[in-house]
DNA sequence: TCTGGGGTCCTAGGACCC
DNA sequence: TCTGGGGTCCTAGGACCC
């Protein structure tokens, strides 16, 4: 008989190609083919570098203060992040994706997974080309596609697509075709899940390549990895455990932290940031629809400064869980007055929230009336459109502080282009 | 002078219960 | 001399992701 092969199971990952450096790009054209790159919050570490960066050997991660030399050297342009811009940009290019497949994962600012049901080779491959050439031609975005029959998979094959093939921007791992070919040259670090210390444990083993693990028997990579291991060398092995997950849950933990652009040392100072990161997580809270039960502060000095050192945290259970902010930064200054000493350069502070629920066990206390409670929450719906609506903090309590000097630095910022009326580009000037 | 900010899942061990 | 057998919940710590 002849070989009559049945369309196969096809998951893609859509991967944002450098995505920070490819958003400064669209509003800013002429950067292309340049080296560019974009630091992290207050300007501290290198976090996106564009293909030329990468191939001049800068890493990610690198401190900027210790690559200003490269950045001369090179001709380097620099960015600080804008997430206002890239989280508008990403959410344009997932906007974008869905019109491809009912079923999709937004895993992350720049990554999806898509559900391609089942496809032949050729109708696949046509198919990842055309939604990588929308993409682009909508957004500005070049991505690259990975294709596979289980998500790890999809994964490594984005890989390959980003390494082999830069043009047409398209890899598939075909069980059928060449998926023993590709293991074999992967590196075992390469797999999605594997970080130095599984890295470290493999190697230790003789384990080097993606192949060479797919083939490590279950119970030996149970022991050691876990039922994590255990899913990764299966999904290799072309056998899907992990699910598209189309809706997100809700959080169970919301963080808000930030470094400040320079020291603080008065408590009042401090007392506006850690009310400005609560209100922000309280945000963050609503918008996911919950309340939390948890309340937690903490502080740090720079560890990197040769300077008296002191952290701390305290936290804190609510008697109710609320998702306001008025009582959230009540309880997060309340906690910030406990670990507050005097005499050091505090360099960083954050507030957590947990035990999230769903909204509608935010419940009064004794002495609370129910028109408190609604009240806040009407309150907070509107501040939540108006800041949607005309752009983050045009709407804030005051105790957030209104010059907030404490801020971070972000010295080599590009304009809000897409979500700021003052700022959005002028094609033609008069 | 200058070093980020979010998240997830899994396991082992202890406390406690019947 | 011989001292059970489950179950749940919680926490800390480890590993990983973008």
């Amino acid at each position: 008989m002849s070989c009559i092969r049945s369309d196969s199971r096809c998951v893609a990952l859509v991967d944002c190609n450098n995505f920070y450096v490819s958003c400064e790009r669209v509003f800013e054209p002429a950067l292309k083919g340049k080296p560019v790159i974009v630091l992290s919050n207050n300007d501290g570490n290198v976090v996106a570098r564009s293909n030329e960066v990468k191939k001049l050997g800068l890493k990610f991660g690198a401190p900027f203060h210790a690559c200003r030399e490269f950045i001369k050297t090179h001709g380097v342009r620099v960015f600080s992040s804008n997430y206002a811009l890239y989280g508008d940009l990403s959410h344009r290019v997932m906007e974008t994706l869905s019109m491809f497949s009912p079923h999709m994962e937004i895993y992350s600012i720049d990554e999806a997974f898509l559900d391609l049901g089942r496809m032949g080779p050729t109708e696949r491959d046509a198919y990842a080309r055309r939604i990588r050439q929308t993409v682009e031609q909508w957004t500005g975005i070049p991505v690259s596609i990975g294709i596979g029959p289980t998500k790890t998979l999809a994964k490594l094959a984005n890989h390959w697509a980003k390494h082999d093939c830069p043009q047409t921007g398209v890899f598939h791992i075909d069980p059928a075709d060449n998926i023993d070919e590709i293991l074999k040259k992967t590196p075992v670090e390469e797999i999605w899940g594997i970080g130095p210390r599984y890295k470290a444990l493999l190697y230790r083993h003789g384990v080097h390549t993606a192949l060479q693990f797919r083939d490590l028997p279950d119970a030996w990579v149970r022991a050691r990895m876990t039922v994590t291991g255990l899913r990764m060398l299966l999904e290799l092995r072309g056998i899907p455990c992990l699910a598209l997950e189309e809706v997100s849950p809700p959080r169970k933990g919301i963080v808000s932290s930030r470094s400040f652009g320079a020291p603080l040392e008065s408590f009042d100072a401090l007392r506006e940031a850690v009310a400005s990161y609560a209100s922000r997580a309280a945000a963050k809270l609503r918008q996911q629809n919950s309340a939390a039960g948890f309340v937690g502060v903490f502080l740090a000095t720079n560890p990197f400064a040769d300077e008296p050192q002191y952290s701390n945290f305290v936290s804190y259970r609510l008697p109710l869980p609320t998702s306001s902010g008025f009582m959230l930064i009540r309880h997060a200054t309340h906690c910030l007055k406990q670990i507050y000493r005097e005499g050091f350069r505090y360099k960083k502070a954050g507030v957590m929230l947990a035990e999230i629920v769903d909204r509608q066990f935010e419940a009064l206390g004794l002495f609370e009336t129910e028109r408190d409670l609604s009240r806040d929450s009407r309150l907070f719906a509107i501040v939540d459109r108006v800041n949607a609506r005309y752009g983050a903090r045009t709407v804030f309590c005051a105790s957030e502080g209104i010059s907030q000097s404490w801020q971070m630095r972000r010295s080599f910022l590009s304009p809000s282009y897409t979500t700021s009326w003052n700022e959005i580009p002028i094609a033609f000037a008069r």
